[in-house]
DNA sequence: TAGATTGTTAATCGATTAACAATC
DNA sequence: TAGATTGTTAATCGATTAACAATC
């Protein structure tokens, strides 16, 4: 196992990753070589502790007193770390508006992701060819992820649904899921649920602007 | 002022939020008229203190022992709170395959959110119409935001451009910003920036998924 | 009444930040 | 060498959870 860290890297500390390979990437376009934890601190206006210990838990290589961390390298562990050098597959649930934006999203790419096939109960969507993604009848997703061996599954069915195609999912072995329905949902333990829920954002979003203008 | 509260609501608090009202809308429809917190708690797969909690952040009304909480109480003050019962204008910028997503998404509009007109500075989509609202050309951004006193701004422009447009919002009097790009953006304090990054949420899944299959 | 459930104070837990010696 | 920067231990902070008296 040479993917042994010191300290495990924490999901939130997962979650800064992006952000930190997004201005490596900038660096790296500006032929900048090495760059030290309080200067990334500084663009993305984190704390430099807090990036020092994210680099360590993410990076097999260490950084060099006054020298900082090589650009290149920090680039290519935190790909490798998120999985952006190797495609995984994934089946999408629910053919409406926000499935036709994933399917649109060339950067799912970038990050290791490709969606194989889409489903929906619609007889109106199904046969339905969505950038160049076969719209496949529901009932046939267990099956085909079984075959396909596809480990990720998006939901973006309605609410009501969600549990409901969460569990074929599940039955078709897939170990993750990414839900974009604002509901809970339950799992066996080793499958991971990540949410993707807009509706909470916009509670902290609407909280602050009815805040703000109440003192106004 | 009537709003407030022993206790303010976190964030995260806030963002349970959604949770709360879909579970206590389905047991509204269910003509259940009082819930306990233990049993919200078992619903959602929370600690039932946390629940009680919350509940108490949010709801003026209080909780009677033995009999547990109104619903539709709850209802009302967490949908109050939310702003669900008052709808605030937004722009988008970046008329891109997730404008289109978000132009078509309905629920918006019950979370409050009415999206008043789209941006982007490819002349291609200029005078487009997507989903009834018109695109117009990005540098008119600040003018009607100012002119229609809009409050929110989204922005689902690639991540190069997000600053920029970022700072357009901001001088257009935008008080809170959803921002779509995986990118840190620098605002002023009193504007809120709530991020909505995919790259983050597939970050720790892809993780998950490399040390289940390792273990395999 | 008895006991389920509330509201709140105290303890725990985990993540962030501060402090500081080691080192290039 | 001097000083910027690293790596790590200790302190702080905030959120979650446990404990428990109050009450319908």
């Amino acid at each position: 196992m040479d993917d042994d860290r010191k300290y495990g890297v924490t999901i939130q500390a997962l979650r800064r990753v992006p952000y930190y390979l997004q201005q490596l990437k900038i660096l790296q376009k500006n032929n900048v070589e090495t760059v030290s934890a309080p200067k990334i601190a500084e663009l993305l206006y984190l704390n430099e502790v807090q990036v020092r210990k994210d680099f360590a838990s993410v990076s097999l290589s260490k950084g060099k007193p006054k020298a900082g961390f090589s650009v290149s390298e920090l680039i290519t562990n935190m790909e490798k770390l998120l999985g952006y050098d190797n495609t995984e597959e994934a089946v999408l649930v629910g053919a409406g508006s926000l499935a036709h934006a994933l399917l649109a999203y060339e950067e799912l790419k970038t990050y290791g992701i490709k969606i194989v096939a889409a489903f929906d109960n619609n007889a109106a969507y199904i046969g339905m060819e969505i950038n160049g993604t076969k719209v496949l009848p529901a009932e046939k997703v267990s099956d085909l992820c079984r075959r396909m061996k596809v480990h990720i599954g998006i939901i973006t069915v309605p609410a009501a649904q969600a549990q409901i195609v969460c569990d074929q999912l599940v039955a078709g072995g897939v170990l993750a899921i990414w839900n974009f329905a604002p509901v809970h949902l339950s799992v066996p333990d080793h499958i991971l649920v990540q949410n993707e829920n807009l509706a909470a954002s916009l509670a902290v979003l609407s909280k602050h602007l009815k805040k703000t203008i109440d003192k106004i």
